[in-house]
DNA sequence: ATTATACCAGAACATACGTTCTGTTGTCAA
DNA sequence: TTGACAACAGAACGTATGTTCTGGTATAAT
C-alpha cells in the first residue's frame, strides 16, 4: 500500500503539477503518456492506479481529466477577527465565509490554521503594523524559540513575541532586535497561538 | 463583443470557480447544466460561448473540461535577488526557476511583479526584518505615498521608504511612525519599484 | 406586423478518453 | 531451471462529453 514511488511515477506526478498549474485543467492519461515518452495509455493506468493507491492523486472513475492532486495547490484559512493592543484576541465578528487564499510558498503547513487581522500600532516591536494580516497556528503550548501570540495575564495584553523557558522564567523577545524582552514568571503568560506568517499589503 | 455579462452567465462563471476550487478540475457542460437547472446543454454551450468572446474564460474545442477562467487562481513571480542596507538591489544571483506562487489574496495585481529577498537588519524602520520577501512591482516614478524602493545616490543606499514630494524637496517616511523621516533634494533620489506587499514566514 | 435578439428545449452525432483484456519482456530470488 | 512480479505493448470497447442542428418563446425596437 504505502509503498515507495518509482522515478516513472515521480515523474507523473511532477507533470501533472505542472500540467495543471500551465492549463488549469488535469491532463489525459494519452497526455501523460506522450509527455513522458510511455508506450500506450494502459500503462498510465497502471502507474496512476500506484500513485492513488499511495494517496498521493484521486481519481472519479470514466471521468476524463479528473485526476486530482492531494495536495492542493492552495488552501485557505478563515479570517477569525482581529488582534490589536490592550485587548484579547477577538474572534467575535468573523464572517465564516471570509477566507484568505494561500500558496504552500506563503505557509508551508496547511492545517489548524487561522489569520487575524492587525488593528493598531501596538504590534510595532513585533514588526507587525496597523492592517496587517497574521498567519497563526492554534497551540497552547509554546517551544523556545516560537513566535507565538501571549497574553500577559496582569496587564491583560496580547502581544507577538519569541517565546524563551529559561531557568524558572519566561523571556518574551520581541521581533526587533533593537528592543528589549520582557521577563515575566511562567503563570504571567498564556500562550494562544504561534504565528507562522505574517503578510502585509501596501497601499 | 465586450458586452457586459448577464446574471446567467455570471452565476456560470461563479460556479466554474468554486467547482475548480472544490475539485481540482473543471466542471463538464452537463454538471453546469444541473447545478444552475439549466434545461440543455447547447445552452450551456451557447453561454460559454458568451464568455469566451468576452475573454472571462477560454476552453479547448472537442477538449472535455477544458474550460478555463481566463482570471487564474494563482500566479508566480519571479525571486529576482536580495536588497541589503548599504547596497543597490542585487539582481546577480538569480535563478531563473525561482519562482514565489501567490494568491490573489495576497497582492492585487499579477503583471510586472518581482520578488526580493531581504538580508540583514537594515529595513527595520520599513518594519521588514532578515529573511522577509518582498513583493514589488518596477516602477521609475513614484506618487505621493506610494511606498517604493528608493536608492540614496550620496549614501549609495537603498531603503523602503514611503515616498513624498512636497515644495521642493522629497520627503521619506520610514513605515514605522515612531521613526523620523528623511527629507532630501529630488535629485538625491532614484526610486527602484513600489511595494506591493511583505511577506515574513516565521521560524 | 415585422424584425432582431436573447434565452430556452430536445435530440442526434462524432469523438475524446477511461477501461479492460491479452500478451511480452526483464529482473531477482528460490 | 522455475516462479513471482513489476514494467511494457497493443488493441478493442463503452461511454462521457463537446458539438451541432432544428425549433420554440419572450421582449423590445422599427
Amino acid at each position: 500500500m504505502m509503498e515507495q514511488l518509482s522515478e516513472r511515477q515521480q515523474a507523473i506526478l511532477a507533470f501533472i503539477e505542472t500540467f495543471v498549474r500551465e492549463n488549469g485543467y488535469p491532463p489525459t492519461y494519452e497526455e501523460i503518456r506522450v509527455a513522458l515518452g510511455i508506450s500506450t495509455k494502459s500503462l498510465v493506468n497502471h502507474h496512476l492506479e500506484a500513485l492513488e493507491a499511495a494517496g498521493c492523486l484521486s481519481r472519479v472513475p470514466n471521468t476524463p481529466r479528473s485526476i486530482r492532486l492531494s495536495r492542493p495547490e492552495t488552501f485557505r484559512v478563515p479570517r477569525l477577527g482581529h488582534i490589536a493592543a490592550g485587548l484579547p484576541i477577538s474572534f467575535g465578528d468573523s464572517d465564516p465565509d471570509d477566507f484568505i487564499e494561500l500558496t504552500r510558498d506563503i505557509v508551508a503547513e496547511q492545517d489548524g490554521l487561522y489569520a487575524l487581522q492587525v488593528k493598531g500600532d501596538s504590534m510595532i516591536d513585533a514588526l507587525v503594523n496597523d492592517g496587517d494580516v497574521v498567519i497563526m497556528k492554534h497551540q497552547t503550548e509554546a517551544r523556545n524559540g516560537e513566535m507565538v501570540a501571549v497574553r500577559l495575564r496582569d496587564r491583560d495584553e496580547t502581544t507577538l513575541k519569541r517565546f524563551y523557558r529559561e531557568n524558572g522564567h519566561v523571556r518574551l523577545q520581541p521581533a526587533n532586535p533593537t528592543m528589549p524582552p520582557i521577563i515575566v514568571p511562567p503563570t504571567a503568560v498564556e500562550v494562544q497561538g504561534r504565528v507562522v506568517a505574517v503578510i502585509r499589503q501596501v497601499n
